[in-house]
DNA sequence: TACTTTTCTGGAACCGGTTCCAGAATTCAA
DNA sequence: TTGAATTCTGGAACCGGTTCCAGAAAAGTA
């Protein structure tokens, strides 16, 4: 592989001027430049990235953490990520995370090495002591789908898209409506604890008690929500809708209604929460959140937050758009 | 930041020391390798990569050049490479195409900045001279879902896929069997033409001739795949059962028949080729063609080709299962 | 005790770029 | 013709690690 020095050698010029060419210093006289561009060509000569990394202090990268890709919603963010940074000159490490003490070892070091000049967070809230770690870091860091005070952020506010979910059920006239969800505390971020409470909100100022047998969740995963669903319809007073704390556990719970000979949008009316790929397929009824923008959206900050440290966390809140599609429908009495 | 210079300083070492120290060089005294630790603790140090990238000349990273995530697959291939990858020290960068010409420019580069040490390409075929160009670079390439003679490649028998749908349609009774896909000629890998071959292989192989009316082609996607059904089902004398070229194409085909009201799989059978997640979801009939292991064993040839070259290029080939699900079933003669 | 061998250590060179700074060559003004 | 300003250019230092190599100290052997 040819040195900058190999350039420099043959177009009988020093390095320096040679460097110059290459980051077109106009302070080259024509001549001068003709002959490195000639003798680079010659060589088939490419400088060497690291080496410009060291030296500049700049890596051109940006590392983006998230959790593993399980989740269609994490690789719709992704997308978004992705896209937005193609048209930058930065590159993107992925480092996905599978478990806590993962999550927790990649907050510690990436903020630290010089692996990456900006450093993107989806979907895992960092703690205090993290936080205060990025924060005091010289590296830029956004967090997409999750909320420090500390940090700069893109939210999405589940609270009211669960209280937005629940409403539309309640005005197609139903009253004995389930939540389902995982659990509401767990080890990343608990946006179903949040969609529930937009739940409980909307149930409160209908003034429609709750009822805890209609509240049921779970680990995560189409399969479970498909138990838990079977355990709603099951009950001796089943609810006549579900609202799910996402997509994929609705579309477990359409299996249920499916092998149960439960109709759906007529005998049960079900709700998800994401607005992902599937909920189309499946002709559900979903919140969208815009899942594609907020990776867009992250990165944008994240490239001016690079140019220029905001003195103060920037926030970001993204609208949310109830879709109703095939498995919702005015609540009929029966029987 | 402090620097290998200064925990020298501070415990009384040379950085030489230092260095064997972090790279848990054995001939260090236990004295002055708990001096130095003591000293990495005060300073709160840690290496920076870049430097040692530069002048180890390894950059423990693999790139990934691939598609934009825009289909279940590419997503597939890509979670089963993040896994294996987490078990080892390579970090991933990640390099996604929209473009021909901008998957020229990354099959140009980065063979030859040495921006990282191995380089896997996901369903993106390189043409002769780009395959010589990997083959030629000391940095080890291998093809996930692509084939080059010059090159590692993990493949799928894409024609013996096709013949395994098009046999199981035929042994449940179908003879008007159409199949729908993208086009056969692509920029990209052309796998939907491999998968027709296999298809008309079983066709003669059962001596049912083959109607021209019965084969589609159009651009990719569930929407045009659902209007490409519907011309098929308008057909004067309609298909019994429609094999398309993915999972997605053949949603878009059960989207279709919904819509038309011809019943799956009573009306007419259905069968997908790829067995992503939506194809579980939808209950569709389909070709596994093991898209996450393929990511693995892509990961599991670049490891050990980092470690020593394969003096031939390796060829592994993943097998292929059908999964019979229900959208296909026995063809019942009708009115 | 003298000599060899082993163990441990630090200086310096190196990886391949960028950039500061001083100086040569040219142009311009007086 | 001389001095000042301008335009180009190259040497050397620097980024922060790794590693070769030589030498000091300790241990082993005769």
């Amino acid at each position: 592989m040819p040195t900058i020095r190999d350039v420099a050698k043959l177009a009988n010029v020093g390095i320096a001027t040679v460097s110059r060419v290459l980051n077109n210093n106009p302070s080259v006289s024509d001549e001068t430049r003709k002959a490195v561009l000639a003798a680079i060509e010659a060589l088939d000569y490419t400088p060497n990235p690291i080496a410009r990394q060291l030296s500049t202090g700049r890596t051109l990268t940006v590392g983006v953490i998230l959790p593993y890709l399980t989740m269609p919603s994490y690789v719709e963010r992704l997308r978004g990520v992705q896209h937005a940074l193609a048209e930058t000159e930065y590159n993107m490490i992925l480092f996905s995370v599978g478990s806590p003490s993962e999550r927790d070892s990649y907050f510690k070091d990436l903020p630290r090495n010089n692996l990456v000049d900006g450093i993107l967070i989806i979907s895992l809230p960092p703690n205090d002591n993290q936080a205060e770690r990025f924060a005091r870091a010289e590296i830029p860091t956004v967090l997409i789908d999750a909320y420090h005070s500390q940090l700069c952020c893109i939210l999405t506010d589940d609270v009211k898209g669960g209280k937005l979910a629940t409403q539309h059920l309640i005005s197609l006239g139903h009253r004995k409506i389930s939540f389902l969800s995982d659990f509401l505390e767990t080890p990343f971020r608990p946006s179903a604890r949040y969609r529930y409470q937009g739940y409980r909100k909307a149930l409160e100022e209908n003034g429609i008690p709750f009822n805890p047998a209609y509240h049921i969740s779970g680990e995560r995963g189409r399969e479970n929500a498909k138990k838990m669903a079977n355990h709603l319809l099951n009950l001796d007073d089943p609810p006549s809708a579900i609202f799910a704390g996402n997509d994929i556990q609705a579309i477990g719970v359409l299996d249920a209604a499916r092998e149960s000979g439960v109709k759906v949008p007529d005998d049960l009316s079900v709700v998800g929460f994401d607005g992902i790929r599937d909920a189309e397929y499946t002709n559900l009824t979903t919140i969208d959140q815009h899942l594609y923008q907020s990776g867009v959206d992250g990165v944008n900050i994240l490239i001016d937050a690079l140019d220029i440290r905001p003195e103060t966390p920037l926030e970001k809140r993204l609208s949310l758009n109830l879709i109703a599609r095939g498995t919702t429908q005015t609540f009929s009495q029966k029987t």
